[in-house]
DNA sequence: TCACATTCTTGCGGTGTCTGCAACAATTGA
DNA sequence: TCAATTGTTGCAGACACCGCAAGAATGTGA
């Protein structure tokens, strides 16, 4: 790793810190983005080279990306495999991959815990997201129908396509829900915990 | 209904209407306050006094608040109904206060299927209604608890809570499929009807 | 070490959103 | 018709955000 992407690490990370300091502070709404440079010690304009708004300043990158493996895994794990128990896997995966810096951790879920409409907004811009797990849940559904039994009709492609976006939001719901209670938590509570345990109460709604 | 009021609604129709107009003409994003204004025939400031932003002004106000009557009809259904039953009706009758105005209707249609993320906002900035929302499921949660097998154990306060917060998530985003759906056709099918069929879906996922 | 390409930072100027304020106009109620 | 209420508007200003171009820092190859 070159001076240049170590520089820009430390950068982004001056950025995320002033910002969650300043939003511990005084509230990111009496926050600007002149201020938050300042703190930082870089020009407001090169804030902008980093982050889109402040908003996502607070949460940071968060590369809301499937790993394809896990896709993989996920849709061959057949039709033994209760689909919400795979969806729960990938998103424990996707949580593994979480932020190790652990005083920045507990300062954003402070702000968080202030400006709620920050996790609205982050699972908002997740449309992009949302679209790569209903294609996966899509292949995952259609690979499920053809190893059915014989007997069963497949369904149709729209259907499949109609229950693949609906799975999808659902999960993204409980997703949501966990990280609510992460959020909420006093204590640190494991992403993972908190999935498992919204998951499991979706089960038993169904 | 006094003067005053129907100016106020010829008003905010107006804005509603040339906001709406502009964006299928040129894209939102393309479309300044200035310009919608204009053609409203209203000062800059006069937008604001009604809308608090371009976005807002394309959705109109939707009150989205339960009716007292339905939240408890809903909370008395007993443990005999299916609490999703339950709130599938809660959600028709919210739909049927619907616009009356096709035209508008269908103009907002059309640039919510361009600008997806107009609905995924309203969606999620519904923050106060999923509070009302798990607040009447909660009720609901003890009332059926009270009332079922005087076997069984009287869960917790607080899982209860959790566990109305995640129906309450679920069924949004059932909601919130139906409303893609909407957006989506080419004709116009009642929301009520989507409702029931992305509810219908729900019932053989769980 | 030197030249050159790449990338980053920064200042500048500009556009657009949104707000508070105070003057003025329209509506209402008595 | 008078006074209270409510609505509209212009103005000035704070702030977010972006394109551009100059210059600084870093990377690369000889």
């Amino acid at each position: 790793m070159g001076l240049r992407e170590r520089k820009r690490r430390a950068t982004s990370r001056s950025i995320q810190r002033a910002v969650l300091e300043l939003s511990r502070d005084k509230g990111l709404d009496n926050v600007t983005v002149d201020e938050i440079s300042r703190r930082a010690d870089v020009s407001p304009r090169t804030f902008f080279n980093y982050f889109s708004s402040k908003e996502s300043a607070v949460l940071g990158e968060s590369p809301f990306s499937l790993k394809s493996a896990d896709v993989q895994t996920f849709i061959a794990a057949g039709p033994g495999q209760p689909i919400f128990d795979g969806l729960l896997v990938i998103m424990r995966s996707m949580a593994e991959t979480d932020d190790h810096d652990l005083e920045m951790h507990q300062l954003r879920k402070m702000v968080v815990r202030d400006y709620p409409h920050l996790l609205v907004q982050r699972i908002t811009s997740m449309h992009e997201f949302e679209l790569e797990l209903t294609g996966a849940i899509e292949e995952r559904l259609v690979t499920d129908a053809r190893q059915g039994a014989s007997g069963t009709e497949i369904p149709d492609q729209a259907v499949i396509s109609e229950r693949a976006r609906l799975i999808a939001m659902v999960s993204i719901a409980t997703m949501r829900h966990a990280w609510a209670r992460w959020a909420a938590a006093a204590e640190t509570q494991s992403m993972s915990t908190l999935l498992t345990h919204s998951f499991r109460e979706l089960q038993t709604l169904l």
